[in-house]
DNA sequence: GAATGCTACGCAAACGTTTGCTTTAGCTTA
DNA sequence: TAAGCTAAAGCAAACGTTTGCGTAGCATTC
């Protein structure tokens, strides 16, 4: 009972039939006969036999497994959707291996290395920061590994990806300050290389334009992410010779820094300035003072998708080969929630 | 180029010898000649070979492959723990095979079998807070199947696992509160049901009586860790005929209920009342009103020892099948941090 | 009564490696 | 010159499955 799990050939041996009808009596093959399948199946339960998957793997070419290589693996962001990741691919059946890359490139690279070598079936990627070639991932598609990108995708053509679009979300968030009667409203947005930024910042445009309201250049206002970045954002816009009553912030993390900062300087928060945010971190839930409304970016459903989208690829990819001649590009619409306290 | 990957057949083919020359030559085994080592391996690089893993892991036995099994991927302190045990896999060249538990035994149980189906070579598990039996971990000593505990343990003997006491942790924490002059101080606790609850009590009594201070048990309540249970806890321990002026919670989440229901009474957070909690979640960082200390349980400390042991268990069980006589327990003593706003 | 068909099963190759043992050739040594 | 040695390489089994094809045995058909 210990030692060595149990293999099919011992069955057959036991039995006196050979490693065939074994294997085909345990999947039900119609030409087994009743009697020897209910034997099989009755010794298998016996001895506890489990099929050993990687002498399947070796045999079908396929892993079952898809690989997760993302940047953080500790960002509130990522374990949502790594956790989206695992639920989806669990219910079909999949195996999730996870690397993370810590932003770095030469580590993404030798992760992508380490997957093709686990023969991964297909991978699901959140690119890191600084990357800056995409090549190592287009390789896999040699290998017909696909990939599916999400969240932070490249900016290439042909690939598969599920993304968040930010626009919609900011003209939401913009439209919902002014309907709140603010007139002058701030944003401290991203560096200026994220894709994110630009998105927002459009959104911003859009929202004024569409209100018949001019757009003050002066009031978005960039900043590296960090807290004392935030402080010289928020200082600068507070400066301002158009002083904003309201100010949309890049996300939660941005806009919990500029509270904090805020209520040091004895500015009543959501009273004499609101904000609105990005993301929508649980961390709200526990606070007091916190943005009266956040543009939630869905990392569940980013997950969810991208997988669901690797999984079909996975299985309809008969004719092997030949790149898919279209790509699902997905983009899940950003939505402003209020925050209820 | 594309389709199918190099193997070592092919090679082998090409240059006119045998499969067992190609493999040796690639592994710079001694008994092959210098020139065709140098063949071979320029050959395999012009192909850009790889070798095929799952390959190697039936032929070996072992995967390379650690299973790592958690109750929720999302929350903060595990999210922190996967990432270190990934740095961890990733230094000694192994790979990560995850997979979540949402506290359901069933699906644990489930989970343990697939880790056993695709050979991991060991595993790390946190177990759920539901689980009631162990066995589904205990029958992998079978299958000589190593696994690691961590943070949530089992509490049965012969085990490895790597744990946080809370004990010396609570001492520190009702320390130093009594040095700040308190000396009627209130805790909220977990369920009964939870080790950690029992730790905590401990600790706060030790300190007590080391202060030559009468322990009050009514100064102890316990809740469900939700936001109501934590207001009613809270509510509790306001109407006490002792009123505390400080209070020790279970953890940060707790902590930031309480100061949340605290702020609405009207309390004046660390002047009418002050809180010391557990965990130290990075999310402390961007709040105002927060624990004036926490009790830190190094969750990414956790992660790596637990690898780091399972890793020595992979390493040195040389003689199969027999069960190790000495057990792994380490305990890491979880430390009180002042928090700095 | 031979050709046909069907049922139930076995044989063996294949997946890509690794590795113990054997073989070959060339060389040294007595 | 024959025996012995060494270096270099090949053979084949093994890891645990799956699966195309072959083949018994038996019943059916005309």
């Amino acid at each position: 009972m210990q030692g060595k799990p149990t293999t099919i050939k011992e069955i057959a041996q036991i039995l006196g039939i050979s490693v065939s009808t074994v294997s085909r009596a345990l999947h039900d093959h119609p030409s087994i006969g009743l009697t020897t399948r209910a034997k099989v199946k009755k010794l298998a339960a016996e001895l506890s036999y489990e099929p050993n998957q990687t002498a399947i793997f070796l045999q079908k070419g396929k892993t079952h497994t898809i690989g997760v290589i993302l940047p953080e693996l500790s960002e509130a962001f990522f374990s949502v959707a790594i956790s989206a990741i695992e639920d989806t691919a669990y219910k079909k059946n999949y195996t999730v291996l996870l690397a993370q890359s810590h932003d770095d490139e030469v580590k993404e690279k030798q992760l992508v290395e380490k997957m093709k070598n686990h023969r991964v079936d297909g991978l699901l990627v959140s690119v890191g920061k600084n990357t800056s070639s995409y090549q190592h991932f287009e390789n896999l598609k040699k290998y017909n590994i696909p990939v599916v990108y999400f969240d932070r995708i490249p900016s290439i053509p042909n690939i598969h990806y599920v993304a968040c679009n930010m626009e919609i979300g900011t003209i939401e968030a913009v439209s919902y300050l002014l309907k709140k009667g603010h007139r002058t409203i701030g944003m401290i947005n991203g560096p200026q290389t994220m894709v994110a930024t630009g998105e927002r910042k459009e959104g911003y445009i859009k929202a004024m334009t569409k209100n018949r309201l001019k757009y003050d250049p002066s009031l978005i206002v960039s900043c590296d992410l960090t807290e004392q970045g935030t402080q010289k954002a928020l200082d600068e816009l507070l400066n301002n010779k158009r002083k904003p009553t309201a100010i949309v912030t890049f996300n939660d993390y941005v806009a919990l820094f500029a509270i904090k900062y805020a209520q040091k300087l004895n500015i009543k928060i959501n009273k004499d300035l609101e904000f609105v945010s990005y993301a929508n971190l649980p961390l709200i839930n526990y606070m007091e003072n916190i943005p009266a409304a956040s543009v939630e970016q869905f990392p569940y459903l980013q997950g969810q998708k991208a997988t669901d989208i690797l999984m079909d690829l996975l299985h309809h990819q008969g004719a092997a080969g030949n790149e898919p001649s279209a790509f699902y590009k997905v983009i899940i619409e950003s939505q402003l929630v209020e925050n209820k306290k």
